[in-house]
DNA sequence: TGTTGACTTAAAGCGCGCTTCAGGGAGTAG
DNA sequence: CTACTCCCTGAAGCGCGCTTTAAGTCAACA
């Protein structure tokens, strides 16, 4: 048993999927029928791995696996849809943009509640005595 | 029917959630039970919403409901809990962190994509006479 | 009076993205 | 030969976060 590629197991190490993932992302047409040791096993190439980890990365930023397959069908049938899947890609980026906002918004939320949630801590853990010079006066918000 | 407070449809409309979202997360504990007008219906006050606001800013970055769920629960028994509910907070923000390191890095590599899809769009509309000049020889990786 | 509309509940249903299961084959070590 | 490991397939199952359904209550309006 030879033939040049990565096992299934192996690939799905490098680029941190399961098995289980990639033999249903090949079932669900996001990947092409890859190819095949004499005994019918799976053999991934390096262009294999590279598209592979696209997929991942997009996954990771939340495209929906529709959207993925849209992006794959069109990538088979050449330079006629590049424009297109420009289109996906730059709506997806959109999306992205969208998320690092809202992310950002919540992260300086946390940081000011916990740093509220510090002060409180101090109060209680501070002798009551102690408290009169700092003026910890804020409180919690909404939780 | 009067009793102060907003109805779930004004509350849902001002955090940006269904009415059946708002039953939902009523019933699993998300939010205290609300109170009520004579006739049994909901009315949320400016508590309420100001903490729901919180959870759907926490939904919109992904954490959990059970999650959530913990915060809320926690938050029941006062003081007592500030230490492990600033605890989940830093979780939280350290995901939000972790997303937006994975957002920022989808975001650059389609940025290169899209670029390169332009270049190639290029190259096919401009007559194949005017291409000697222009080295844009860079090509599809993986997609 | 009867119809409309906003609300109530408990329970069932759904879309997504895998994950697990059941059953089988092929190669290798002891 | 047996046992073990790795792989195969098709189909069923699952956890999440709602969403929809079905059936009912109540108040206002024509």
């Amino acid at each position: 048993m030879r033939e040049t590629g990565y096992t299934i197991r192996t690939m799905a190490a490098r680029c941190g999927m399961t098995t289980h993932t990639l033999r249903y992302y090949e079932r669900v047409g996001l990947i092409q029928p890859v190819g095949r040791a004499r005994n019918g096993h799976r053999r991934y190439s390096d262009a294999d791995e590279a598209w592979l980890n696209f997929l991942h990365c997009m996954r990771d930023t939340n495209m929906p696996i529709r959207e993925m397959q849209r992006y794959a069908a069109l990538r088979e049938n050449g330079e006629a849809s590049t424009l297109e899947r420009r289109k996906i890609l730059e709506d997806h980026r959109a999306t992205i943009a969208a998320q690092i906002v809202a992310l950002e918004k919540a992260h300086a939320l946390l940081n000011h509640k916990i740093e509220n949630y510090r002060k409180i801590e101090e109060r209680i853990r501070v002798p009551r005595a102690a408290q009169e010079s700092t003026e910890t006066r804020e409180f919690a918000v909404a939780g």
